[in-house]
DNA sequence: ATTGAAAGATCTAGTGC
DNA sequence: GCACTAGATCTTTCAAT
């Protein structure tokens, strides 16, 4: 995990990322409006958070049961053969139901949050992660998302 | 949670939505372009999607790290007293550290997303959730996340 | 680093099919 | 539900401080 600024962030670029989380297609008139800088001084500051990857991206926040993806659970995963080398986050980045996965100070070595179409749907995710990375699973399934930011 | 939709997404909704999980920003003439259909289409189709909250809204995406919070933690948490109404995510909205709140089907009843500057800052931020909410917790700290999508 | 201004790109609203 | 157009708004680029 590189460092990646010499200079640190400043009170406007702060408040100008706050703009952006809350609303990622803010244009740069209104930035510049609440900065209270000229719109080309709020865009060399954008562009220069974009380019340090202070600013990773722009996505859209889709409603994951609009999609048909009614069942969200974490999944807790142990490698099985302490042997092997384990690079189960590089065997298991390819599987699209596969929202986010980090490793933990836990009982488990990986935390996954995954979502599916229903609890038969969870089942064969669970088997394509246990084949695919040769590990054991326990699953949590959410009932209610009452935030995410 | 009501549904929002009589009518269900086609193939050129998944399409744009797909596109704009990817790039936020994108404009109406490229989605249009990837499409296939001209800019007022593509346009009455993403502000029909954003009405419906299949679309909920653009957020910039941010590294945490860069903005100091070093430290992430999923906090699992039991109420203490099963006489009190249960309203734990109410009370715990406002706390700014935590991403996101889930209630879970698991030993706990909610499973938080919490991110911080140290592990100081994390003591005083179970101690306010423990205060606030009346519960007891359990952190997992993040070692590494390898993606968040 | 910030400003200002001009040219090009984008969005919006209206019309008609 | 889709396409086309015109006017308004936004972004980009560049010279200047």
């Amino acid at each position: 995990m590189a460092e990646n600024s010499k200079e640190s962030l400043d009170e406007i670029d702060r408040l100008l990322m706050r703009e952006l989380v809350v609303d990622g297609r803010a244009t740069l008139a209104t930035l510049a409006e609440k900065a209270g800088l000229s719109i080309s001084a709020v865009q060399s500051r954008v562009r220069r958070l974009e380019a340090r990857q202070v600013i990773r991206g722009y996505t859209a926040k889709v409603d994951p049961e609009a999609l048909g993806l009614m069942l969200s659970a974490f999944v807790a995963i142990t490698p099985l053969d302490p042997s092997q080398p384990d690079d189960a986050p590089a065997r298991l980045r390819h599987i699209d139901a596969i929202e986010s996965c980090h490793s933990v100070a836990g009982d488990e070595s990986y935390i996954l949050l995954v979502r599916v179409a229903s609890p038969r749907a969870l089942e064969q995710l669970l088997q394509e992660i246990r084949a695919t990375a040769n590990v054991a699973t326990r699953s949590t399934v959410i009932l209610q998302t009452f935030y995410e930011r």
